[in-house]
This record gives C-alpha cells, structure tokens and sequence, in this order.
DNA sequence: GTTATTTAAGTTGTGCACAATTTAATTTTA
DNA sequence: TAAAATTAAATTGTGCACAACTTAAATAAC
C-alpha cells in the first residue's frame, strides 16, 4: 500500500513514520520518538543512522544532557513533507473505507495500540 | 501482548499462526500457507525450517508435483493448540474491548486486510 | 563529596518481512 | 516432441523490531 509511495520519496515505512513526528516538532529526542512511535532505542538508532546518511535529519548529542540525542530534520528532510502529502489520502482511497471511516479506523487503531502499550507497561 | 503466552510455549507469533491454520486442516502447503496468512516464501522458508527444527512440523516435497512442500504437524505440534487456547480469550480482555467489540475488531481487521491485498495485487 | 540508583542511547543476538532473483518442476504452446 | 511460459520454493540482500545487556551521564541518597 505505502511502498510505491515510499519509494518514489526514497524512503522506506518506519523512516516516514520518524518524519510524521520531525515535521509536527522539528526537533526531538530518540526517547520521545520511541515514546510517540512505540519504538525502542534498538530499532530507532540504527534507522535514525541511515536517516542521517541519506541526509534527511541530523543527530547530535545535547550539550545541556549529554545522555540525550537531539534529532532534527534537513532541509532536505523538510522537502518530503510535501511531496509526502499526498499519502494520507492516498491510504484511504486504497483502502476501500470512506474518508471518514477511515478516520474513524485511524482512531480506533490508536486507542488500541495506546491500550495495549498501557497493559504492556504493567507487566 | 501475546509474548508472555507464547514464550510459555517456546513460539514466536509468525509460528502461532502457522500452527492456527495447521490445527484447522493438519497439512497444507508453503503457497497455501503464504495465501492464507499474506506471507511470501522468503518469510515462510526459514520460519518453517525452525519449526521443523523444533520438532512442531514436518515438511516434505510432493511426489504428485515436486514444486510443492506439503507441511503437517507433529504430535508436539498437536499438542500445543490445548494450551494456546487460552490465548484468544486473554488477548481480548487485555484489548480493552468487550468480547464483542473485540470480534467486530478482528473481523474489521480481516476485510481491511483481504481488501488490502487485493488492490496491492492489481498492482 | 561519595556511593547507589536511575536514565538515555547504543550494541548484540535473533526472528522476521519483503523485493528481486534463481532453481527446478510442471504446463502450455506450436 | 521440443521449446516457451508459468509455477512453487528457495536464496540473497536489506530493513526492521524487540529482548537483554552494556556504557556513560545525571540524579538521589547518605
């Protein structure tokens, strides 16, 4: 479904997920992002890494925390969001849901996924 | 979710859902499965062959037409579907749905699912 | 001021997931 | 009957995803 998309952006799923978050704030930590994405450090580090080689963010290590990473986008980065705009409505015309049932899913599936991840927590 | 409860049983989820479809049908093959679950032979190879290792299958080309792997179950692997099969009720009451609003999910879940691959296969 | 605890990121190991390609077998076509 | 086309599984390459552990930095406790 997003992979023609993707592809044509360079990009792969996980990495456009990382800018979703980049072009709403501009800068983050590697701990927020795994916060809002569900993502451990395991995984986002190496994909923050080719992020960075390809040009799409820059990392570097705050100076206020030195146990934190600040993450920032490029211009280069800021770039795709437009070309990336498209998707969204892209997602929900493939998906053979109306727009606003495909709101709606949308929704449902974050409420879901932040239960589970509270439920998860607990254990 | 389904860690802890697979864990128990020495499975990853990609081998629960193989073992899903082979308590329903005791023998299937590798195509059959990767169309059921939307999996390719890249993924599945290597998946069954740790299960063989495992002792839950055992896989055996076809005489009929040796392009076909037909997978059956072991009595090992038979034996596990009595003890997973808690594991549908306990992942709905950590869904925070009701019993209901958990089976209208799966079952929204599966149409999104098929009609997803159906359009990536016009693709 | 020192030690213990906690926090954030990174590393290692393992198991996928899929695209593209290869190999071997079967079916179709001429 | 042989060649071409199609099919099924396997292999290769790459990118995750997470558990467990390690390292370094900051905070809390005494």
């Amino acid at each position: 479904m997003y992979r023609p998309y993707l592809d044509k952006l360079g990009i792969t799923y996980p990495q456009y997920l990382v800018l979703l978050v980049l072009w709403e704030q501009d800068e983050t930590t590697v701990k927020a992002l795994g916060a809002e994405l569900y993502l451990d450090s395991g995984t986002l580090t190496p994909l923050l890494k080719r992020m960075e080689d390809s040009g799409l963010i820059k990392r570097e290590r705050s100076k206020e925390d030195e146990r934190r990473v600040m993450v920032r986008l490029t211009t280069k980065g800021e770039e795709l969001k437009e070309e990336a705009s498209i998707i969204p409505d892209a997602m929900a015309a493939n998906s053979g849901l109306s727009k606003e049932e495909f709101k709606k899913a949308l929704t449902g599936f974050q409420q879901l996924l932040d239960h589970i991840h509270t439920v998860n927590d607990k254990k």
